[in-house]
DNA sequence: TCTCATTTGTCCGTATGTATA
DNA sequence: ATATACATACGGACAAATGAG
């Protein structure tokens, strides 16, 4: 049975973070390689010296961690070997992925069931002939001094009944999907690029075609992984920025 | 003593997780509003007739969730009264923050020590007069079959001497200087915009000077907020994209 | 398909330490 | 200083999932 180290002092870590620890410093020194799987409960309390209930304790700081990884009956396997999350990003709804999402008025222009075509198709990431409600429209800022950027949005057409009231509303327009229709966004990704202004994004923006703007897309996908929603965003280059703030994300250890 | 809810079938939750469902139910219900506090455990434990070991299960799926926080020796306080719901986007390292910066190679063209005018001092948000280590150069694909981006990193000067020999090195400029000054990022601000490409960047990539470019400033601030590095990248827009997946964090209660 | 040993999950009881009010 | 309340740690028992035979 090994000792788990433990400094002189009255200042020593308890019992189950010290096991954490040695087991960490074991997967980080390769004595549990990734993908191997760890001594079973009953096996670290003989080895240890201490109680099951201790050893699950540790045990569920690792998985916390995301280090291991535990299967009824199956036993406890490691699945990394450095605590895998550095930086992390959170909001705390999709309204934020855009932060001045909030305090912004989408005022929509014109809403109607369409077939996508080629060009659409491919701008959004998906095979065209499939039918979406597209809703466009342009975003002010709260106060309606601003516009923010010009907006098409592509609702599968499943929604569609469901938003037949839509240029009445307010909030964004995922929150109205899945408060109608029950289903979740799990998933969204978006992409961020520049191009060159579109002709009917500039109109209603009243900026220069062709001047940069940065386009913004983004795909609301549910458990399966099938887009619910697209919403394709074009923002005057020189008056907006897309800003995240990423803090670091571990234990002291 | 209440009984918790319980389906008829062989299907039940554990208990633990019905008594968090309740407890779940009674804050949003306005029983426990934010602010008040929890039952004590011991309270918990007679009211529901289970045991200690149990409540605490629940209670820290609830603080897992955010809904409450817990202190030895004052109790339990409700700190929201719903499941916050939390989307995050986690990257392993600073590196993945853009995330084809692996599997690229930085060249370097120039690296000397300046004073920020005013110009450069606005670009990167930071009072013009202060000296950085200026490093500009160009980053390719992995192959150098491809240019990616134009790169001016700015590195305070407090860190200059460490980083003498930088033109012979790879990897991340930022894991360089965080191995070898000791200190660490402890958080990252990124900000994409669109702009028109400038003419020294258009050079050095061959691209016309004006074009729609993406330009992304990432700031790498230490402990006290300050910052500790600056980079600025300008990536033809027509080439490439930044994309984020951002996924749902939260249990299925 | 079924059995069976293994392994983790759940749940109980008890005792003591430590931070808080 | 005392009582309260959460944290840590020991013990035991059975259930449920897994995987091998």
């Amino acid at each position: 049975m090994q000792s788990l180290p433990s400094a002189p002092g009255p200042d020593t870590l308890p019992l189950y973070q010290r096991l954490a620890q040695a087991l960490r410093s074991e997967i980080a020194a390769g004595i549990h390689p990734v993908g191997s799987g760890l001594p079973t409960e009953i096996e670290l309390c003989a080895r240890h010296g201490v109680s099951r209930h201790t050893v699950r304790a540790a045990l569920r700081l690792l998985v916390d961690q995301g280090l291991i990884e535990r299967r009824q009956g199956a036993g406890s396997r490691v699945i990394a070997d450095t605590p895998p999350v550095a930086y992390v990003h959170t909001i705390r709804s999709l309204s934020e992925l855009f932060s001045y999402t909030r305090d912004t008025t989408l005022e929509i222009a014109d809403a109607e069931t369409v077939t996508l075509g080629e060009a659409e198709a491919a701008a959004i990431h998906w095979p065209p002939g499939t039918r979406w409600l597209r809703i466009t429209g342009v975003r002010w800022t709260a106060d309606r001094s601003e516009m923010v950027c010009h907006v098409t949005v592509f609702v599968h057409a499943r929604f569609a009944e469901l938003l037949t009231d839509v240029s009445r509303q307010d909030g964004p327009i995922h929150a109205l999907v899945e408060a109608r229709s029950g289903e979740r966004v799990e998933e969204a990704v978006q992409e961020v690029s520049a191009a060159a202004m579109p002709p009917a994004a500039a109109r209603a923006l009243g900026t220069r075609t062709g001047a940069p703007a940065l386009r913004i897309l983004r795909r609301y996908l549910d458990a399966s992984g099938a887009p619910m929603m697209v919403a394709v965003n074009w923002h005057p280059g020189d008056r907006f920025a897309y800003t995240i703030r990423l803090r670091r994300d571990d234990e002291p250890a």
